[in-house]
RNA sequence: GGCGAGAUAGCUCAGUCGGUAGAGCAGAGGACUGAAAAUCCUUGUGUCCCCAGUUCGAUUCUGGGUCUUGCCA
């Protein structure tokens, strides 16, 4: 462990980042800083397995619950954020340690991003003409004719990542691969300790099997309920929050509450197993650190 | 008990005019730069319920059996 370092903490759902990053603040006088894209919402404390306000009141943390349903987030305004909340954890003189599952978040705050364009009403605007499925094949071919074939193929059917290389063709007039290939990745804060979490199999799967019920005994399904009477099912990214779109089939009555537990750790693994991807491939830096059950 | 319907992948089912079979979901691997708990790509799997008959050949047709299910009693 060296001095002067960030400590960074990541790993799938339910691997326990939150209970490690608690005790490692603890012992090197570090302040918590969330890397996770749903902890942003504070409607959602629940469902996103915010830190409980003992735990809150024990070690400041940093971006969670800050915005409301309606805010839009996106990674360039959470490295602004982050950078802003390390240098202030920093000019208190104490640690900060970065915690969270959002391996993009993750990422960006270490590695940095391309400084790439970005128009919210063109992106929207593009998004709604090619919200349709149908589609696609025509954005494919718009991009193809604006001298972004190598994009189709890079991209192929994702949606998403093929109207982002629209709007920044249109921005700037070059190819998003182009812009982005500029620089070889670099560490942008020194590291005081990275772990990357891991459990076996069968026993993440556990973990997320029980904290899906301790969640819902704690009043998920009332929290869902209240979200989604603010907007949540139409918020711009909140929506995507895991196991909410879940009970509003069982309060509409398409699925029976026994199948509540199974439906939604069924999504929560498929969502670990893509974490764990992540992980395994993007950050080097990070050590494994194997985690078993006492 | 009577009359139907069904039995095929872990699950829900399609199909084979007779030449040993395929979708969705689940599972596994991967990608990832302004929505990332999102989005996308790749991929394995089978006593086709059992027994007999017909046939060169039966998961498919015929008969019987077993189980499930619906309606009527």
């Amino acid at each position: 462990m060296r001095d002067g370092g960030l400590i960074v903490v990541m790993g799938p759902t339910a691997s326990g980042k939150s209970a490690m990053a608690l005790e490692l603040a603890a012992a090197h006088g570090g302040e918590i800083v969330s890397a996770d894209s749903m902890q942003l919402y504070r409607d959602l404390p629940i469902g996103t397995a915010q830190p409980t306000a003992e735990e809150r009141r024990r070690i400041p943390h940093h971006l969670v619950a800050i915005y409301d349903l309606a805010v839009r987030a996106d990674v360039y305004a959470y490295v602004a954020l982050a950078d802003r909340a390390i240098a202030d954890i920093r000019r208190r003189g104490r640690v900060p340690v970065v915690a969270g599952g959002t391996g993009l978040y993750l990422h960006a705050l270490l590695y940095g991003l391309d400084p790439l364009p970005g128009d919210e009403t063109l992106k929207t605007r593009l998004d709604g003409e090619y919200d349709d499925p149908a589609r696609l094949a025509e954005l494919q071919a718009r991009l193809a004719a604006a001298g972004d074939a190598a994009v189709v193929v890079r991209f192929g059917n994702n949606r998403r990542r093929l109207i982002r290389a629209l709007e920044v063709r249109l921005l700037t007039g070059r190819s998003i691969l182009e812009l982005q290939a500029a620089q070889r990745p670099h560490l942008r804060y020194p590291l005081a300790l990275a772990r990357k979490l891991e459990w076996s199999r069968e026993e993440l799967k556990r973990r997320i099997a029980v904290r899906v019920e301790a969640m819902l005994e704690a009043g998920w399904i009332d929290e869902a309920e209240r979200a989604i009477a603010h907007g949540l099912l139409v918020s711009p990214t909140a929506h995507q929050a895991l196991g909410y779109k879940i009970i509003a089939r069982y309060l509409a009555g398409e699925i029976s509450r026994a199948a509540l537990p199974e439906a939604i750790a069924t999504a929560t693994w498929q969502f670990a197993r893509r974490q764990q991807t992540w992980f395994r491939h993007q950050h080097p830096e990070a050590e494994p650190y194997a985690m078993a059950s006492a």
